[in-house]
DNA sequence: ATAGGGTTAG
């Protein structure tokens, strides 16, 4: 008798046979026992017919039975009465080799590593009774060590199969091969590769993929290559790895050339192909490419139903993540509202938040993240999605909702999970004003890594704190952390807020000597911006002319703000016709140019900037400023008088004015014609939008509490001077975030002591 | 029985 190939049909047959009388036995069972397993999830049908065998006698005698049995538990999801049923065998020392693979290869199915370790070690000690370890024993346990990085008896297993001359198998070697790449330890796969008789292609792929994670880029491409000249059959994991490698290192245009290639050779994408070249286009903003590889995916996702529905899924968050890279989020957000409510995963919610967060639609984020909290009923938020919500309070230094993430935070014990939650905590306090909660944070990980350091460390600069920047530098280093390009960035950003000019000197003499870290452009345009505060232009230039790079406009940026704070005419002009060379100049730098001639009174110089900015189209973008208050946040422009206590607000302000001028204020009135689009307006001091906030601040904030401001440009000299007295007749610390810096104003003085 | 995938920080 032939039995039907289709599960369901032999359980019919099975069922029919039972009717008739018919007594199934040793050789009936395994079959129908395999069809049970084969229905997934159908352990109802396979139970009764472990009843049938009980009741027949044949579960104490028959092996090839109860292994049948514990494999239908097992491809059940059973796996309790698997283990069961294995127990039961041990106990009368009927069990075989493929009774052991069984029940490990269940276990680590199941995820359970240990366990699968712990039973395979076991089935070590059963030698003796005739139990060895064949190929599919090894197949089975290697991943489990790779999983668990249990390179030890990694180890013991490469060594057993050697022995035993199984390693010839090339299932086997390829096994080992990526046991010791899961494990990191490419240089043992690659001997172990470099040895094998008989290679496939999945032990090349093994090596690729292996490179690829530890960062080792280079030694899998020239694999790859390997592959190409060796003419290996490449197939789609091999393209699809390498595609990633690419990606991975944000060299998004060569993922996109081996794509290219891939269609060429006729190899036909899939699902990770996808995926690996979205996150490819992602990296490099490449829209058009990645709208390409929109309609692909689509066209795939339409034509195979059988597709898993999570994996479509993914396909539909790396296509919205791509949009939201490529500075298109209103695409990306259209496809996300497209999907329903119940059909978006935390991934889909994180990567639209992410999106908005990343590209300046920081309020955008958080209303999002708020409607996530809403609908508690599909997904809740992981650690990357309160990540990313934490970059958009930083962005707008929006501290009332960052310490609400922070308590949401404690409640669902997030601060343990990563890092990235309390680096993002330091950096959305170091941001919003309050670095010594910042540093609370830091002082209470129990794992700090380079980021956090830095992290801080950027705070105590920004905040003019440079004495404390430096302190952490050195715990940094005490600790054993990587010191890196950025590192020194930050460390020559807090000497030059904080006017340490010689320090300042000698860490980037140092770097080189004591660090080899190579000084990049980056960080000669610290020293620029560090020699220019102190105003010591001419050693800036100097510095500028000793390069051994062409400087970019960060460098003029810098030397122009200089002249700009010490009122250097001709340096400053030098400075912007650089500027314009590189075309680079934008309504920043007119702006810098024209308050320098401001500052030197040579007006008609000013209206020149002015229409010279008119007739190239470029328009200053309008001083804004915020403050957060109970009822959410208040917004100001310059001569606002859209916010509902207007009428308050400029009272409250006509009255410090006066009070000021009292004590020695005397309005600046060169920084009255710089808002250059608002000539018109009359550019009335008093109306600048950082004293509109601070008034706004005083009248709904409880005497003694801070007032933090947030401002989108730097704060204006004159605002600088009035705040710096107002905070002497006022009860508050106020504390104004503008683009460059934070300001902390005190009785009568500021942090920045004129540095900034 | 072995290989590949999407979201986060300075």
């Amino acid at each position: 008798m032939r039995l039907p190939l289709n599960p369901g049909e032999s359980i019919e047959m099975f069922v029919r046979m039972l009717r008739l009388g018919w007594e199934p036995d040793g050789y009936t069972y395994p079959f129908v026992l395999k069809a049970c397993g084969e229905i997934r999830g159908n352990g109802v049908v396979g139970f009764c017919v472990h009843g049938v065998v009980v009741k027949n006698g044949l579960g104490d005698c028959n092996v090839f039975v109860c292994n049948a049995l514990v494999m239908m538990y097992f491809k059940s999801g059973v796996l309790r009465d698997a283990r069961k049923v294995f127990d039961e065998m041990c106990e009368r020392g009927v069990e075989d080799v493929v009774s052991w693979n069984s029940i490990v290869a269940a276990y680590v199915q199941s995820g359970d590593v240990k366990g699968a370790l712990r039973l395979f070690e076991r089935m070590g000690r059963r030698g003796e009774f005739g139990v060895r370890a064949d190929a599919v024993s090894l197949v089975n346990v290697l991943p489990a060590c790779g999983v668990g990085k249990a390179w030890r008896r990694g180890k013991e297993v490469h060594g057993y199969a050697v022995r035993s001359g199984l390693c010839e198998d090339v299932f086997v070697g390829n096994a080992i091969v990526d046991m010791y790449a899961k494990c990191e330890l490419m240089d043992e796969a690659s001997k172990v590769f470099e040895r094998m008789k008989v290679k496939d292609v999945v032990s090349w792929n093994a090596m690729v993929t292996g490179y690829s994670q530890v960062g080792r880029f280079e030694d899998a491409l020239s694999l790859f290559k390997r592959m190409k000249m060796e003419k290996i059959d490449l197939n789609v994991v091999t393209w699809s790895a390498v595609i990633g490698a690419y990606a991975q290192r944000g060299l998004g245009y060569e993922a996109l050339d081996v794509f290219r290639q891939m269609q060429l050779s006729g190899s036909e994408p899939n699902i990770i192909t996808l995926l690996s070249l979205l996150s490819g286009c992602a990296s490099v903003g490449a829209l058009l490419q990645g709208k390409e590889t929109h309609c692909y995916a689509m066209k795939e996702i339409l034509n195979v139903s059988t597709n898993d529905p999570g994996d479509n899924m993914m396909v539909i968050n790396g296509i919205i993540d791509m949009y939201a890279k490529c500075k298109s989020a209103n695409i990306a957000r259209a496809i996300f509202d497209s999907i329903p409510l119940e059909d978006r995963n935390v991934v889909t919610w994180t990567v639209m938040i992410g999106g908005y967060a990343q590209h300046g639609e920081a309020n955008d984020a958080l209303q999002l993240f708020s409607e996530m909290l809403a609908q508690n009923r599909y997904v809740m938020p992981n650690a990357f999605t309160i990540s990313c919500a934490l970059m958009a309070c930083a962005r707008l230094a929006a501290l009332r909702f960052g310490r609400q993430i922070h308590a949401y935070v404690i409640r669902n014990h997030f601060e343990s999970s990563t890092f990235f939650v309390a680096n993002c905590l330091i950096d959305m306090y170091v941001k919003s004003g309050d670095v010594d909660t910042a540093r609370v944070i830091f002082d209470n990980m129990d794992n700090k890594n380079s980021i956090s350091w830095t992290s801080l460390m950027t705070g105590y600069g920004m905040h003019g704190r440079g004495e404390e920047a430096i302190r952490v530098f050195d715990g940094m280093r005490r600790a054993g952390m990587p010191i890196d390009g950025v590192t020194f960035v930050v460390v020559l950003y807090a000497c030059s807020h904080s006017g340490m000019v010689d320090q300042g000197m000698n860490y980037f003499h140092r770097m080189e000597r004591d660090y080899s870290v190579i000084p990049g452009v980056e960080h000669y345009a610290c020293m620029v911006d560090l020699l220019g505060r102190a105003g010591r232009l001419n050693e800036a230039l100097n510095f500028i002319k000793e390069m051994p790079m062409d400087p970019s406009p960060i460098v003029w940026v810098a030397l122009l703000s200089a002249c700009r704070l010490h009122t250097n005419v001709e340096l400053g002009e030098f400075a912007a016709a650089e500027l314009l060379k590189l075309e680079a100049e934008n309504d920043g730098s007119y702006t810098l140019l024209s308050n320098i001639y401001a500052n030197a009174r040579r007006w008609k110089d000013v209206a020149r900037v002015r229409s010279l900015m008119k007739y190239s189209g470029i328009r200053k973008r309008p001083g804004c400023s915020w403050v957060q208050g109970k009822k959410g946040t208040a917004t100001f422009f310059v001569g606002d008088k859209t916010h509902p206590r207007s009428h308050e607000i400029y009272d409250l302000l006509a009255d410090l004015i006066h009070r000021i001028t009292a004590l020695g204020y005397v309005p600046d009135t060169r920084f009255a014609l710089h808002d250059v689009d608002d000539e018109e307006k009359g550019g009335l001091l008093f109306e600048h939008s950082e004293k509109l906030a601070l008034a706004f601040g005083i009248l709904t904030s409880t005497p003694g509490m801070p007032i933090r401001i947030t401002k989108n440009l730097r704060v204006c000299g004159d605002c600088h001077t009035a705040i710096t007295y107002i905070s002497k007749v006022i009860d508050h610390e106020v504390i104004i975030r503008d683009s460059s810096r934070f300001h902390h104003f005190k009785n009568g003085s500021c942090s920045c002591k004129g540095y900034w």
